[in-house]
DNA sequence: AGTTTTCGAAACGCGACCGTTGCGTATCGT
DNA sequence: ACGATACGCAACGGTCGCGTTTCGAAAACT
């Protein structure tokens, strides 16, 4: 909790009203595209009906008041059904697919990919918090893969992994109202890359 | 040419070094992950050692300067050797992964993926300029290894585009001073998209 | 009832940047 | 030489957001 300071609660309690909206008007902004630096509080304080007061009592910066906001973002990788490699990765993908549409969601890929530069602090705290997880359950299927012999043993888990995530993210980055993220991308992109580019007529007649 | 006009050779001419001086500034300051929102016409002209007269002379407003600036990244897609698929995927990827870590280079995908919702006009423009040509490009690596039988008939091309671009675009976006991107990733993400994933006794026995 | 704290709203002085204008100087064509 | 235009620089009035303060009202405590 990086809030400022509990207040010894002999007065009027704070309002979980109060610090709800600020918050919901934060990540919706963030999801919006709004950049960090760019994040005014007074239109953070705007939007959520409230004054400028109620928030710098609550926290001592604009960063404080992003990574409590996001930290608000409970976003659980479910546990993969495992009926089979290709299986738990189309969930995965599509898990994100899905998120990537609510505009809510969007702020975890816009602060992981734009703010990493400029606000170091934030993008580790963040980092820690969401995507190495993510990252981390993801590699778990790819190893599991390995074990149970769907996957090649001498598969490179990373490169696999950036390959899945990358296309998937550069579809959802570059989608928008022109370019909207087909259903089936998940297991279009699972299945493409499970079975491999080339051509090999000693294999590849069709599945 | 948004230039806004072009001055009747009567008087002085215009400073062909200032102009250079006001691209490279805004150049390199999107190249360093600065927002068009945020860069700022007075930062612009400290930079380039240039009186902000000089700038609005000849730019009418910000996003005309940035759209002539990006213009003047001629960043042309070698032709690929053409001696295998493998080999001209590589060289392409090779090319997105040297150019990143030039920092003049990053503002391509900066701009590409940070500043579409909100400069519509600028994306547009800088899509039809340099997105477009490369995507192309690397289709038709693709498609002629469909076409030499190096690659399956029924791949799909987009999908393949975003595996490995995306790939790409996740590693050098990731990268930084602590997460440089592997020299050898471009072949790695090829072999690996080529191969494919999946373990299969009757063919991967090794390369 | 009286105390304490929070509430939303409004205003403060401050600094950044806007786009414009005027200044004195420099550099071109004629 | 002379007029025209561009140069860098500094200043203008205006807007926006900063973080702080003050205000009267509201909501909890003893």
């Amino acid at each position: 909790m990086t809030t400022i300071q509990e207040s010894a609660g002999r007065g009027r309690p704070r309002s979980e009203r109060a610090e709800k909206a600020i918050v919901d008007a934060t990540l919706d902004m963030i999801g919006e595209g709004v950049t960090v630096s760019e994040l005014s509080i007074e239109a953070v304080a705007s939007r959520a009906g409230v004054g400028k007061t109620t928030i710098y009592r609550r926290w001592a910066n604009k960063e404080d008041l992003v990574v409590d906001s996001l930290a608000t973002l409970r976003l659980p990788m479910p546990e993969p059904g495992g009926a089979d490699v290709r299986a738990d990765l189309v969930e995965y993908l599509e898990v994100m697919r899905s998120e990537s549409s609510e505009l809510r969601n969007r702020c975890i890929t816009n602060i992981a990919l734009n703010e990493a530069d400029r606000f170091p602090d934030l993008y580790r705290r963040f980092r820690e918090l969401v995507i190495e997880p993510r990252r981390e359950a993801f590699r778990q299927v790819l190893r599991r893969g390995v074990a149970t012999g769907e996957l090649r043993p001498d598969l490179d888990v990373e490169v696999a992994m950036s390959m899945l995530v990358g296309a998937m993210l550069f579809h959802t980055k570059m989608s928008g109202p022109g370019y909207p993220v087909p259903d089936d991308l998940p297991e279009r992109l699972v299945d493409e890359a499970l079975r491999g580019f080339r051509y090999d007529v000693t294999r590849n007649v069709a599945s």
